[in-house]
DNA sequence: GGGCTGACCTACT
DNA sequence: CAGTAGGCCAGCC
């Protein structure tokens, strides 16, 4: 019989959640991005599920990740998409519309250097 | 083992 | 610029 509680013993979360914490407050990433870093390229699906599974105890900041082109994930309306454009909001993030400001996007080098230096 | 689903991505129209 | 189509990968019947 299979384990319905295997995919959050996946150690690949742990990376996942690992990277996810360390996204400095007021950028965004898209989950393509966070894949990459965390070792999976192609995986951003896998990222989405890693948030949805992930224990609230751990407090990830998971409203500074979004679609690749700068839109939240959440279809309009979504009260998970609201709240997690007014968090965008409180940390200075800039919305040009339903998409956030290029600029708020961190580039890959950036969070590169971050976790392995130059 | 085969098929559906999803907090996705890229390219094309 | 917005909307659509196909592709990819892992988890769950």
């Amino acid at each position: 019989m299979m384990k319905r509680n295997d995919g959050a013993e996946n150690p690949a979360y742990g990376r996942i959640w690992s990277v996810i914490a360390a996204i400095p407050a007021g950028t965004v990433l898209g989950y393509g991005q966070v894949a990459d870093l965390a070792g999976l390229p192609g995986r951003a699906r896998m990222v989405a599920r890693a948030l949805r599974e992930a224990p609230d105890a751990l407090q990830l900041p998971w409203h500074r990740v979004l679609r690749a082109d700068g839109r939240i994930a959440f279809a309009p309306g979504d009260p998970r998409g609201e709240e997690q454009r007014r968090r965008l909001l409180a940390e200075g993030v800039v919305f040009n519309g339903r998409r956030v400001a290029p600029d708020a996007i961190a580039p890959e080098r950036l969070l590169d250097f971050k976790f392995w230096g130059p």
